[in-house]
DNA sequence: ATGTCGGGTGTTACCCGA
């Protein structure tokens, strides 16, 4: 089984790319971010007639996750229980944002998370950064200890650099976040909860990345960041046979700002 | 910090977010 995971930085703007992409890529199910569109807005039928089964969360034109399968799809759940809540607008409730998103596909339990951006230090966005990567690490950390074989795969945009090595030039980011040590810190938790990053052993770095911004030429310059992960439970580990980075998706004009990352799974 | 992209709207000029 194939399995991939790519933050498209708008579906509908992306979704001729994104068929071609699935069709000579042979990707069984991906697992996307920022689709910036609500359900309605979906271009589902688009991803039906390749065969894929859709699972879609958005409430709006921001964040918006979802998963893409034709080996099944099932027991989609939106959020995680205790997801933490985000006000829009000032006086409004607080209610779930669409960045997180379950499915079982071909038994595997596919999880698209799209980590909140923390913006700046001392943000209130960088807090609820860390608040919703606590309440991550709490949720898949029981389903382990429920069942220590369950094949989880925790798949997206992470919105962290866990290594130095993981931007181009760390001395830049040196009042940035992404690389701050809490935000590293809640990485590590959810490493410590049981889940590995099945792509690095297959991508070493320095200089391998999975996003690359719009500005400043970063692209060309090779001036990353590797931020989109695929972490599996220990049962998903063992069955991890190969993983790349796409990076050649990230070229040309139409090109998501992220590449997508892929991974095989033997039997 | 923004030499770029997305989305949006009190729309053809700006706003917000990454």
């Amino acid at each position: 089984m194939r399995l991939a995971t790519w933050n498209v930085n708008s579906i509908r703007s992306r979704a001729d790319r994104v068929a071609a992409w699935l069709q000579r890529s042979d990707v069984d199910v991906l697992a996307l971010q920022e689709t910036k569109c609500r359900d309605d807005q979906f271009p589902e039928d688009r991803f039906r007639d390749l065969g894929y089964e859709v699972a879609h969360v958005g409430h709006s034109q921001w964040n918006g996750v979802a998963v893409l399968s034709r080996v099944g799809l099932s027991d989609v759940q939106v959020g995680f229980p205790g997801m933490p809540t985000w006000a829009a607008k000032e006086g409004l409730d607080p209610a779930p944002e669409a960045r997180a998103l379950g499915a079982t596909c071909g038994g595997v339990r596919v999880w698209s998370l799209y980590v909140p951006n923390g913006r700046q230090l001392g943000d209130p966005h960088y807090d609820y950064k860390l608040a919703w990567l606590e309440a991550l690490r709490a949720s898949v950390g029981g389903w382990l200890t429920q069942d220590a074989d369950a094949q989880v795969a925790l798949v997206g945009d992470w919105n962290i650099a866990p290594q130095d090595d993981d931007v181009w030039d760390i001395s830049l980011f040196a009042h940035s976040t992404h690389v701050t040590e809490p935000e590293r810190a809640a990485f590590r938790g959810v490493v410590d909860a049981g889940y590995a990053d099945v792509v690095r052993p297959y991508t070493p770095g320095p200089g391998v990345y999975t996003y690359w911004d719009y500005t400043q030429l970063r692209f060309p310059r090779r001036e990353g960041m590797r931020i989109d992960f695929v972490l599996g439970s220990p049962a998903l580990q063992r069955r991890v046979s190969g993983a790349r980075i796409d990076r050649e998706e990230r070229k040309g004009k139409g090109a998501s700002d992220h590449a997508p990352v892929i991974v095989e799974l033997g039997d």
